[in-house]
DNA sequence: AGTATGAATGATATACTATATCATACTTTT
DNA sequence: AAAAGTATGATATAGTATATCATTCATACT
C-alpha cells in the first residue's frame, strides 16, 4: 500500500534536518558572542551554506553557491577571509587533502572535540569526521614526541572510499 | 686543542652524505628499472635535487633549483610530471600540509615501509618520515572500517614544531 | 548626538599550485 | 627502417590562496 504522502516520505527527515541546521547555528552564534566577535549576516550565510551543503567545499563553491541565491556579491577573498573567522574558532576544519573545508560536526553536540579526525571518499564527495580516543591521542603524542617534535594540531585525514564507492569500485574491476 | 683540520670537522659527514645519497640514487634506477620505465637525466637530476636539498620542496622550488645550476630550462610542467611518475614508484611522497614533495626515506635501508607517516615543523622546513607499527595500522583500518569507510593510502601527515622551534617559540612567548 | 576605536568588508592585484592538451623527440622492439 | 610505446616540449588555463590598502559598519565612550 502506498501512502498518500508518498511524495513526502522524506519530508519529515527533511524538517528534523532543518531544526538541526538551525540549532548549529544558534550554537555557532554563541561561540562568536563568547569569543567576542559577531556572527555578521554574511558570516552566518556562509556557515548555513556549509551546514546545508554537509560535504566539503572549496572556497570558490561558497562563492558560487552564495552568488546563486542573492544579489549581494561575495567575491572568494572575503570567503577566505571568513572561513579563517570560523578556522580560528574551531567552527570549520580546513582539510588539506582536497583544500576543502567544512563545519565542524561537534558543534551541536556538546561533548568537547579534542582530536578531529576525517574520513575522505577518494571518489565522491563525502566527508566524515570521527573523533580518536583520548588514549589514542596520547599514544600518537608520544610517538612524535620521541621523533623530536611537539604535536601542535592532532587533526588527521584519511584517504579513503566510502563502502558505496569501494563496492561499486570492486564492481568495475571485473 | 683545536685540530689542524677544523674548518673541515664536517668533512667526513659530508662525504658519507654523498655516499648516502649515491647509493640511493642507485637504488631508485633499480626501482625504475624493475618497473620496466627509464631513470632519464631529467629524472634522476630531480632526484638529486631533493636528495640533497634533504627537505620538502615545492614543484617550482625544485623547478627553479634546476634551472639555476644547468642551462637547459626545467619548466614546473615537467617538474610536476617527474614528480608524478615518481610518486607512482613510491620514490617520492607528495605532502599535501604544505603542498610539497619529499623522496622516500626508505629508499636506501631496505625495509618495506607500510605506512609512511610525516612530522612535519610548523616553522621551519623540517620534515621527518616516521613508521608506524603494523599493530597501529591494523587498528586504524578497523577504526575506519567501522565507520563505513576503506582505508586506501595510510599516510598520513602531522603538524608540529620541531624540538629546536618549540623551545624558540617558548622562548618569544615570554 | 558626535566621535573615536576596532571590527568587518570591499576592491584590486598578485602569488602559488596544478592540470589539460597537443606536438615533438627519444628508445626499444620487430 | 618502421612501428609502438615512452618521455619531454610548449602553451594555455584552471584552481587555490594571500597581500594590501581603502571603506564601511558597530560599539562604546564623552
Amino acid at each position: 500500500m502506498v501512502s498518500r504522502f508518498h511524495c513526502f516520505d522524506s519530508l519529515p527527515e527533511k524538517v528534523c534536518q532543518q531544526e538541526k541546521i538551525k540549532k548549529t547555528i544558534l550554537k555557532a552564534k554563541g561561540v562568536c558572542d563568547r569569543a567576542g566577535t559577531r556572527f555578521t549576516k554574511k558570516r552566518a550565510r556562509i556557515f548555513k551554506i556549509m551546514l546545508q551543503a554537509d560535504i566539503p567545499l572549496s572556497a570558490y563553491e561558497i562563492a558560487n553557491l552564495y552568488n546563486q541565491s542573492s544579489n549581494e556579491k561575495m567575491p572568494p577573498m572575503s570567503v577566505y577571509r571568513i572561513l579563517q573567522f570560523f578556522v580560528s574558532l574551531n567552527l570549520v576544519h580546513k582539510l588539506s587533502l582536497n583544500n576543502k573545508y567544512v563545519t565542524c560536526s561537534h558543534i551541536s553536540c556538546d561533548h568537547t572535540h579534542e582530536a578531529p579526525q576525517f574520513l575522505l571518499c577518494n571518489n565522491c564527495a563525502i566527508a566524515t569526521e570521527i573523533s580518536m580516543s583520548s588514549k589514542f591521542l596520547r599514544d600518537l603524542k608520544k610517538l612524535v614526541k620521541n621523533a623530536g617534535f611537539a604535536l601542535i594540531n592532532p587533526q588527521l585525514e584519511f584517504q579513503c572510499l566510502c563502502d558505496t564507492c569501494y563496492a561499486n569500485s570492486k564492481i568495475s574491476l571485473r
